[in-house]
DNA sequence: CTTGTAAAAGAACATTCGTTCTGTAACGAT
DNA sequence: ATCGTTACAGAACGAATGTTCTTTTACAAG
C-alpha cells in the first residue's frame, strides 16, 4: 500500500557519504546533504534519524564500496606483497581520476576530525586499521614465512600509520607522483626488510 | 592614555591556537574561542579581524611554540637520525603528558580539515611539510654522507608522510605504545637503508 | 583631578544550523 | 475506484553561528 521509495537507503546513504568523505563532518550542513542526496530533508530522518547517524552509517558503506575492493587482493590467503602494492596503487588511481586533490580516506579523514569526540566513530575507525594490519599482515607472512611475528606484527603496524599518512597527504597534492613515490618507497622497505 | 591590555597578542593567538589544535576549526565556536582565550569577542576582532585569520596566525605561534624546540636538534648542521629519533620522542613525550588520546599536530589536522578548502592554509602546510623534509634530509645525509640524493629525498619524504600519519594516530590512541613503536620501526628501516 | 584614548564587557545583529511539523502525492491491497 | 499507508515537499522552529554595535571601564599624560 505504501509509496515507493524513489532512492533506496543504500543509495542515499551513499550520496551523503561522499560528501562527508570530501568536506569533513562539521563543514557539511543539512541543506548539502539534502542537495548532495536528491531527496527531501523528512527523507533524510525518517531513514538515518540524524546527521550524525547518517554520518555513522556511512562507514559501512565507505567499507563495502570503496576498501573491500582495494583491499581484496591482499585478503586472499596467498597474497604477497605484490598485492599490498596494488592496494596502494588502486587507491591512487582511483584518486587520481576522481581529480586531485582527493578526498582521501573516509575513515583517515574521521580519524582526526570525528573519532577523538565520538567514540561509536572511534570504533569504526579501530576495525579499519585492524583489517588493514590483518591485510598487511598476511601479507608480510606469505612473502616471507620465516619473518618472526612480532617483526610481521610490528610492519604491518608501521603500514596501516603510514597509509593514514598518505591519504592526508592526497588532500592536498595536485599530483599523483609523491603519493606513487611514498608507496613505492614503503614497498621498498619492507620488501627489503622481509628479505632473507 | 590607552587602557593597558590585559594580554598580550601573541598570548591571545596562542590560547586560541591551542583550541583549534584539539578541536579543529569547524568545531570551534567563537564563543568557545572567547571563553578559551580569556578575553572578550571584542579583543578578538579588533586583533585578528575573523575567526579565519585568528585560525591563520595560529600556525606562526605554533611553529615557534612547538615545532621549532622539537625539530632543533635534526635541523643542526651535524645532526643524524638520533636528531630524528628525539625529534619524534620530544612530541610523543609531550602528547603522553598533556594526555592521551592528544590534539595530535596542528598542521596535520589542518591538512586534512582546512588546507583543501584554503589555499592560505594549504601554503602553510607546505612550508612546513618542506621544514620537516629538509631536516630529515639534514640527518640522513650526516649519516650516511654516500647516500645518494635521490634516495636521501625519497626517504626524507617518506619520512614526513610517516610523521603525519602518526600524528592522525595520536588522536585516537590512549597509550603512547603504538606511536613509539612506529617511531622506532621509521628509525630502523631508515638505519637500515642508510647503512653502507 | 581632569581628560583623551583605547580596551573590555555584553547586548544585539542577521544568518545558518539541525530538527520537526504540516500538508500533499503516490502506490498497492481491497 | 477507494482507502490506508508511507514517501515526499516545503514551511517553520528554536538554538547556535560569526560578526558588529553600544556602553562602560581602566589607564596615563596634562
Amino acid at each position: 500500500m505504501p509509496r515507493t521509495p524513489a532512492r533506496t537507503h543504500e543509495q542515499l546513504i551513499d550520496a551523503a557519504m561522499r560528501h562527508f568523505w570530501r568536506q569533513g563532518y562539521n563543514a557539511t550542513s543539512m541543506d548539502a546533504l539534502v542537495e548532495a542526496t536528491g531527496t527531501s530533508r523528512q527523507a533524510v530522518y525518517s531513514r538515518a534519524g540524524s546527521k550524525r547517524e547518517l554520518y555513522r552509517q556511512g562507514f559501512a558503506v565507505y567499507q563495502d564500496a570503496i576498501v573491500a575492493p582495494a583491499l581484496a587482493p591482499a585478503e586472499r590467503p596467498g597474497a604477497t606483497l605484490d598485492a599490498v602494492a596494488q592496494f596502494f596503487e588502486t587507491q591512487i588511481t582511483a584518486a587520481e581520476r576522481a581529480g586531485l586533490p582527493g578526498p582521501g580516506c573516509l575513515i583517515a579523514n574521521a580519524t582526526t576530525e570525528t573519532a577523538p569526540h565520538d567514540h561509536c566513530v572511534a570504533a569504526e575507525v579501530d576495525a579499519h586499521h585492524a583489517r588493514l594490519k590483518a591485510a598487511f599482515s598476511n601479507a608480510l607472512r606469505n612473502e616471507n614465512p620465516g619473518l618472526p611475528d612480532a617483526e610481521i606484527a610490528a610492519l604491518a603496524e608501521f603500514s596501516v600509520v603510514t597509509a593514514q599518512g598518505l591519504w592526508s597527504m592526497s588532500r592536498v597534492v595536485d599530483s599523483a607522483t609523491p603519493l606513487r613515490a611514498h608507496a613505492s618507497t614503503l614497498l621498498s622497505l619492507l620488501r627489503r626488510r622481509s628479505a632473507p
